[in-house]
DNA sequence: CTGAGCACCTGAGGGC
DNA sequence: TGCCCTCAGGTGCTCA
């Protein structure tokens, strides 16, 4: 579900909403696992230490505390954080409830995960630098230190289609099914040309399609085509701009000729086989 | 090492 | 109404 503009409008509105330094009181899971097991009997790694800070890296969203340990979790594909003012306001799909208290103000709020399909998780992070999800990760693709050459680099010896390499973490985080598409759509590069066969000056376009369509998504405040929530409950406005995700056999905007839909490693891809060579 | 396919889950929507 | 099938924003693992 969720991408790199969905995180980061998540991500903004828990360090706006969330008066911190939050004090963790308390925790509670559900009796389901997400993707890997709740920390079900570490609760005293969690309760006490305060939220000092929210921050994101590629999809995942980290909570940090004083001590720079922390909270490293990931939105799967259904995923979603709210606030409540007491944490008895339950719902189907709630697997984690954190139990905050504002340090100044004393006053207390819950905030609570929910995540129908169980494929986000929630996990103690001790060390940032070795943690074994976070340390093969590749660029942010909206820092200052990414550039095309990078890229081209890590793309021009690969035989894979360029948008099964969009989407791999290695090579730039952030991008999932449906900004490999649109991006791809931008910069006039069909889904299925591999990434050897990408030249420098399209990897310097595609590039900054990449870098353009994150940004206007942000600006949107994300997509919302099921799921996905802002922190308040409201929908991201950015699924109706989208120029070919979800629109197969509608006409391409620039030219009319239907968009197409394939599948590429059991993921829908979206192009227009007139713009896109 | 690389790439493809599967697995993990629930729920919505379409066809019959 | 109900059953069965397909599909969905992610990503780690296994196997060839």
């Amino acid at each position: 579900m969720p991408e790199l503009p969905e995180v980061e409008t998540l991500r903004r509105q828990l360090a706006q909403e969330l008066p911190m330094p939050a004090l963790i009181r308390e925790v509670k899971f559900s009796v389901h696992n997400l993707r890997t097991p709740m920390p079900r009997h570490q609760k005293d790694f969690f309760i006490g230490q305060s939220i000092v800070n929210i921050e994101r890296r590629a999809k995942y969203l980290i909570f940090r505390f004083e001590n720079g340990e922390g909270v490293l979790t990931h939105l799967g594909m259904t995923g979603s954080w709210r606030i409540e003012n007491s944490s008895d306001l339950q719902k189907k799909h709630d697997h984690v409830v954190l139990d905050l208290e504002n340090q100044n103000t004393r006053k207390s709020l819950a905030l609570i995960y929910n995540d129908p399909r169980r494929f986000g998780f929630f996990e103690i992070l001790k060390n940032h630098e070795t943690h074994k999800l976070l340390k093969k990760l590749g660029a942010e693709p909206l820092s200052s230190d990414w550039s095309w050459q990078d890229l081209y680099e890590k793309v021009h010896t690969r035989s894979s289609p360029i948008k099964n390499l969009l989407m791999n973490a290695e090579i730039v985080v952030g991008v999932g099914n449906i900004y490999a598409s649109e991006a791809l759509f931008r910069a006039g590069i069909s889904p299925l040309r591999l990434g050897c066969r990408i030249k420098k000056r399209e990897a310097e376009k595609l590039k900054k399609s990449i870098v353009e369509i994150l940004n206007e998504a942000l600006i949107y405040g994300g997509s919302s085509i099921d799921d996905y929530r802002h922190l308040s409950g409201q929908k991201g406005q950015m699924q109706s701009r989208f120029s070919v995700y979800g629109r197969s056999k509608l006409p391409c905007l620039v030219c009319q000729h239907p968009v197409k839909k394939i599948t590429q490693s059991g993921r829908s891809s979206f192009y227009c086989s007139k713009c896109q060579a």
